[in-house]
DNA sequence: GGGAATTATACGT
DNA sequence: TTCCAACGTATAATTCCC
C-alpha cells in the first residue's frame, strides 16, 4: 500500500509512517508516547499477516473512495456549487431555529474503568502497567500502560511488546456492572432519566438541579465527580455543555479524573467548535474522517458549514446535514425516548479452521448461545443473519427470513447450517449469528430521504418516564445528538410465557423458506411476515442445491450430482440419541426431515468424495469464491457492474434520521 | 415506485 | 512462542416483488 500523499517522503525506508494504525490516535493518557517508536512497533508485528493485508486491502478500498468523490468535485459546476450554497444557507436558518442553550447536560466518564475496578480489587496493580484483557485484545489499560502506547482495542501480544512489564488481567463483567450500578446510583440522583451510554459512561439533564440548588453546571459536576469517587474509588471526568454532542468532547478534555465546561452561550459555542478536529466528534471515524481532510480538505468543524455545499453536493442528505449541524455546534438535548434493541447476536472466534465437521459444531454453539440470549430477553426473531470471518479478515455476512419468529436454537441452527453450507468450502475464524426483526418491531421507513423542506428538528418532546429503562445500552454516539422522537415498540412487553406457546407452535409448523409448502391456510397471509412462494421458492431451492453440490464437488465432476439424488431417502444411521449427528454432532431433531436429509447428502457426498480423489474439497474454492471481491455481490450487480458510485453516500451514524421525520 | 430483503461498511464501547 | 474481540446500531446500495 502507498499512501497518497499523506506520506510521500521516505515512503521506502520508513514504511510504518503509512500504517495508519488506529493505536496512533490522540486518545486521552497518550500524550508524551513515542508516536513514532509505537507506530513502528505495531508495524513490525503486524507486517505480513493476514490481518494486516486485510488491513491494507481496506485501505486501497478507502482511496478509490476518496479519488472518486475527488473526480466528483472536479466536476462540480460553479452553478452546482451556487444551488448547493442555497441549499445550504436554507438549512442554516433551519438548524438555527431549533438551537437550544437553555439545558444543560454534562457527560460523565469513568477512567480507565475496568483497569481501575481491577486495581479496586487488587491494589498490589496500582502504580504498575496493567491491562484487562488477553493476549490476542485488551478491553481497557490503565495510564502506566498507556504511557507505553499501550491502549484498549490493541492485541495483548502487541500491547506486551510495547511493554514487556505489562500485566494482564482477565475481563470480569460482573464486577464491572457492580461498580457501574453503583455510579448510576449517584448519576439518578442528579438526573432520573439519565441515559447510560455504556457501563462507564452516561449523560444526565442537569438543568433541573442546577435550578433548584442555585448551583452552576460546573459545580455540580465537582460534586457529583466527588460524590462518585466516595461512592466507588474510582475516578472519573466530566463534560459540561448545552447538548450531549459537545458535552460528550468536552468530558475527553481533562481526562483523567478532570472536567470541563463550555458555556451555554452561542459565541462560545461557535469559537469551541471552529477548531475542532472533526474526529474529536462522536460518530466520525477513521474513515470520516480520512475522506473528508483527503477529499474536501475539512479538517476542522468549522470547515464543514465553510464547504457545506460541497457536503451537500457529494453526500446523502443525512450526512450532511449531521456534518453542518456539527460544524454549528448542535446535538441533541432533549432526552429521547427509549429504544429498544434490534437486534440480539452472539459470535466467537477462534483457530481459523476449515474442517466443516468442527464450523458445524461451532455453529451449534453459536446457535445455542443465541437461543438462550433470546430466551432470556423474552425475544422472538425472524431474521437471520450469518457472519462469517474469513482466516483471511474478510467479513462476509449472509441472512435469510424466515416464515415465522422464533427464538430456537433448532430453527437458528437449521437455517445458520444452511446459510453456512452454501459458504463452504471456507477457512474462518469467526462465526456469529444474528438475529433481528423482532416481533411486534415496526420497520422503519427511511425518513431520511424526505424532502429538504421536510427537515426541522423537533423541538424537545416532553419527557418520558425512563424508570430504569435508561440503563438500556443505548449506542454513546446517538445520544448526542438525536432529539428522538422514534416509536418505542416494546418488545420487552412481551413476556416469555406468551411467547413459549408461540415458539411451541413454530417448532412443530413449517418455518423453513426452502420448503414448499401447500398448507399455509392456518396463518392468513397478512399475517404472515412475507412469505417466499411459488417459483420463487423454487428457484430458492434450486440455487441451493447448486451450491451445495458445488461446495461439495467442484474438483470433481457431475456424477457427484447423480451420487447425491441417487441416495435413498430413508434415513441413515448418522443420527446419535435420535437427534445428534454423529460425524459432525450437529442436533436435528428427526421431525427436520428434509434438513436431515440434505444433511446425510452431504456426508455421503463428502465421502464419495474423498474416497473417488482425497480431501480435496476444501482445497478448491467454489464457484463465489473463485469471482473474488464483486463476485458475492455479482448476483445482485451483474445488470450494471460498472455503477460503482458507492462512494456518494458514506454512512454516517446519524443523529438525525429518527428526529426529522415530522415537520 | 415503494417496501422488504440482503449484503457491506462504519462506528462506538 | 503467541499474531487483532464481542456486541449493537446505523446507513446505503442493490435487487426483487407487488
Amino acid at each position: 500500500m502507498d499512501n497518497g500523499e499523506s506520506s510521500s517522503t521516505n515512503n521506502s525506508s520508513r514504511p510504518w509512517e503509512s500504517y495508519n494504525t488506529v493505536f496512533t490516535n490522540a486518545k486521552a493518557g497518550m500524550e508524551g508516547v513515542d508516536k513514532e517508536k509505537v507506530q513502528r512497533i505495531v508495524y513490525e508485528m503486524s507486517k505480513g499477516s493476514k490481518y494486516f493485508q486485510n488491513e491494507e486491502r481496506k485501505e486501497a478500498l478507502m482511496k478509490q473512495k476518496i479519488e472518486h468523490m475527488r473526480d466528483r468535485c472536479a466536476k462540480l459546476s460553479s452553478s452546482d456549487l451556487s444551488n448547493y450554497q442555497k441549499v445550504v444557507d436554507k438549512r442554516i436558518l433551519e438548524l438555527e431555529a431549533t438551537r437550544d442553550l437553555s439545558r444543560i447536560w454534562l457527560h460523565v466518564d469513568m477512567d480507565a474503568f475496568y483497569a481501575a475496578v481491577e486495581t479496586l480489587s487488587d491494589p498490589s496493580l496500582k502504580g504498575k502497567p496493567m491491562a484487562v484483557g488477553g493476549l490476542s485484545m485488551i478491553s481497557t489499560a490503565n495510564y502506566e500502560a498507556r504511557k507505553f502506547g499501550v491502549r484498549a482495542a490493541m492485541p495483548g501480544f502487541i500491547a506486551r511488546k510495547l511493554c514487556p512489564n505489562l500485566i494482564f488481567v482477565p475481563v470480569d463483567f460482573t464486577k464491572y456492572t457492580y461498580y457501574s450500578d453503583l455510579t448510576r446510583k449517584v448519576f439518578r440522583s442528579y438526573d432520573p432519566h439519565f441515559i447510560a451510554g455504556s457501563l462507564d459512561e452516561a449523560y444526565l439533564d442537569i438543568t433541573e438541579v442546577c435550578q433548584e440548588r442555585g448551583l452552576s453546571g460546573g459545580e455540580i459536576a465537582e460534586e457529583l465527580r466527588s460524590s462518585v469517587y466516595s461512592e466507588t474509588g474510582l475516578t472519573c471526568s466530566a463534560g459540561v455543555a448545552a447538548n450531549r454532542l459537545l458535552a460528550k468532547v468536552c468530558s475527553d478534555i481533562n481526562k483523567p479524573n478532570g472536567q470541563f465546561l463550555l458555556q451555554n452561550d452561542r459565541s462560545t459555542v461557535m469559537t469551541f467548535v471552529s477548531s475542532l478536529p472533526v474526529r474529536k466528534i462522536g460518530g466520525i471515524g477513521k474513515v470520516t474522517e480520512h475522506i473528508l481532510k483527503d477529499a474536501l480538505g475539512i479538517k476542522t468543524c468549522e470547515e464543514m458549514v465553510q464547504k457545506g455545499s460541497l457536503l451537500y453536493a457529494l453526500f446523502s442528505q443525512s450526512s450532511a446535514d449531521f456534518f453542518l449541524s456539527v460544524g454549528l455546534g448542535l446535538g441533541g438535548t432533549n432526552t429521547p425516548q427509549v429504544r429498544s434493541r434490534k437486534s440480539i447476536s452472539s459470535e466467537r472466534t477462534f483457530a481459523a479452521t476449515g474442517d466443516e465437521r468442527l464450523l458445524y459444531s461451532k455453529l451449534a454453539e453459536i446457535a445455542e448461545m443465541l437461543s438462550h440470549d433470546m430466551k432470556k430477553e423474552g425475544l422472538t426473531a425472524r431474521t437471520l443473519t450469518l457472519k462469517l470471518k474469513t482466516a483471511s479478515f474478510e467479513i462476509r455476512s449472509r441472512a435469510v427470513s424466515m416464515q415465522r419468529y422464533t427464538c430456537s436454537s433448532d430453527d437458528i441452527l437449521k437455517h445458520a447450517t444452511k446459510l453456512l453450507k452454501a459458504e463452504l468450502p471456507v477457512s474462518v475464524r469467526l462465526i456469529g449469528l444474528r438475529m433481528s426483526q423482532f416481533v411486534g418491531e415496526i420497520r422503519n421507513s427511511d425518513p431520511s430521504q424526505g424532502t429538504i423542506t421536510k427537515f426541522i428538528i423537533q423541538k424537545d418532546s416532553s419527557r418520558q418516564d425512563l424508570d430504569d429503562n435508561n440503563s438500556f445500552d443505548l449506542e454513546a454516539s446517538k445520544n448526542c445528538l438525536s432529539n428522538d422522537v422514534s416509536l418505542s415498540f416494546g418488545s420487552h412487553e412481551t413476556s416469555y410465557a406468551h411467547l413459549k406457546d408461540v415458539v411451541e407452535y413454530e417448532e412443530q409448523s413449517q418455518i423453513d423458506s426452502e420448503k414448499v409448502i401447500p398448507n399455509q391456510e392456518c396463518v392468513k397471509k397478512e399475517e404472515r411476515p412475507q412469505v417466499l412462494e411459488g417459483d420463487a421458492l423454487l428457484k430458492k431451492h434450486k440455487e441451493c442445491k447448486l451450491d451445495t453440490n458445488h461446495s461439495m464437488n467442484d474438483s470433481s465432476n457431475a456424477q457427484n450430482t447423480e451420487a447425491v439424488s441417487v441416495y435413498p431417502q430413508t434415513e441413515p444411521l448418522y443420527w446419535v440419541d435420535g437427534y445428534k449427528c454423529v460425524l459432525c454432532g450437529i442436533e436435528l431433531p428427526p421431525s427436520f426431515v428434509e434438513e436431515r436429509q440434505e444433511h446425510s447428502d452431504f456426508h455421503l457426498a463428502q465421502r464419495l468424495q474423498n474416497e473417488e480423489s482425497g480431501s480435496s474439497s476444501s482445497t478448491t474454492p467454489s464457484k463465489r469464491r473463485i469471482l473474488g471481491k464483486e463476485k458475492v455481490n455479482s448476483k445482485r450487480k451483474k445488470q450494471k457492474p460498472d455503477q460503482k458510485d458507492s462512494s456518494k453516500h458514506i454512512p454516517i451514524h446519524s443523529f438525525f434520521t429518527k428526529s426529522n421525520q415530522n415537520s
